[in-house]
DNA sequence: CAGTATTGTTGGACTCGATCCAGTATCACA
DNA sequence: TGTGATACTGGATCGAGTCCAACAATACTG
């Protein structure tokens, strides 16, 4: 049964996606992300239960909204470039426009809580989930790029090193908190780590 | 309470985990990994659904049991390094070591049956957590030799890189089924594309 | 050998994320 | 007026994972 929430009748004037969100992240910096429970949150948030799974797959994807918006942004770049343009190069551009205009205020709720709400398992492996689908980006980019199958080691190898250099750049930026470098200076240096290759970089 | 979370090394041939183990490798081939539920392997292996529990954190270790004991093995390979060889060098030592035994017959469940049982996304994702451990236990050692500490860019790009690298090798190893070369060879070449440098790896 | 701690195992209750389905309200449009 | 699409809801159900109290068999100690 539908019942008119009070005050308001028809269409809510905010989508019942972004009251979500905002419940959600009071939620979580109140009681910790593993502390809430799904309930918690559209019970704030005015909606049903089942609302929720219209909106989200999982309770954890509410800690990456940033983060997966980012990759979508990355995986439109990387579709635009022409084909016969240099490979890794074409990555790095792509990966430091998408990162060019995020700023403090777009850090994912994950990163940005991470000592606030204790880093849970789930926290950890939802982000495990961003760098896997970054990874396949990366590595159907490079596959196409270099005339080679998806599944090849050589084109594996390399996107998995760099999805997870990305990643480590994200990271350390969002640790580093307020005054922190502009993300796209931590992704140049993660990008220099796998470029010019671990033996070069690795020197003590 | 106290329970081997991994580590499958010097267990009893007759000890319960080991029931459970084949139980589960059973049921995951006849009815898929997503389909089969812990009461069911639970039954089957003749215990009670908590005793899995008191040898299994989660369902998805079934999956990974034999990359669980290599990572610890890898563990054990960086803890005795001395501290002054140099740190690529080792870690690509140390993990051809760690595989240089490993057959045809000790693939991990998961993939192993990647066709079988269908990559679920929690096949996918309890992976990930394997890559993440390495990673912060290539992390510790990279830190530990660089003079540098564990959650400096530098060091947690390589961290990644590398782990990513390794887990590529994994799974086209795996892929590969069999005839496949020895894994160790995968690994080397893994180990190549990071070393030398993606800007030389990927010239088309 | 008796008593005690330890370990492995169990039953049972419980929480919560996630799926599924059927039903209802609202709106756009013909 | 009615028809379909979309958003939302209630309710049922599943299964993973946690917690706790209890109990048995073993090992340990005096």
């Amino acid at each position: 049964m539908a019942v008119p929430r009070s005050g308001s009748v028809g269409r809510p004037r905010t989508s019942s996606r972004a009251v979500i969100e905002d419940a959600a992240a009071e939620l979580f910096l109140e009681n910790t992300y593993a502390l809430t429970t799904i309930e918690q949150i559209t019970q704030r948030a005015g909606v049903s239960r089942n609302t929720f799974f219209n909106y989200f797959g999982a309770k954890s994807d509410l800690l990456w909204v940033e983060l997966d918006a980012a990759i979508d942004r990355l995986a439109l770049e990387l579709q635009s470039v022409p084909h016969d343009r240099p490979a890794l190069e074409e990555v790095r551009a792509a990966t430091l426009r998408v990162v060019a205009d995020i700023g403090v205020d777009r850090v994912p709720l994950a990163l940005t809580q991470d000592d606030v709400m204790g880093t849970t398992e789930e926290t950890r492996v939802s982000g495990l989930v961003r760098l896997a689908r970054r990874s396949d980006l990366i590595a159907g980019f490079l596959a196409r790029q270099l005339h080679r199958a998806s599944d090849d080691l050589l084109v594996l190898s390399a996107a998995n090193a760099l999805s997870g250099a990305i990643s480590a750049a994200w990271t350390v930026w969002a640790r580093d908190g307020i005054g922190r470098r502009p993300l796209a200076a931590y992704m140049s240096e993660a990008f220099d780590v796998v470029s010019t290759g671990l033996t070069v970089s690795l020197v003590e």
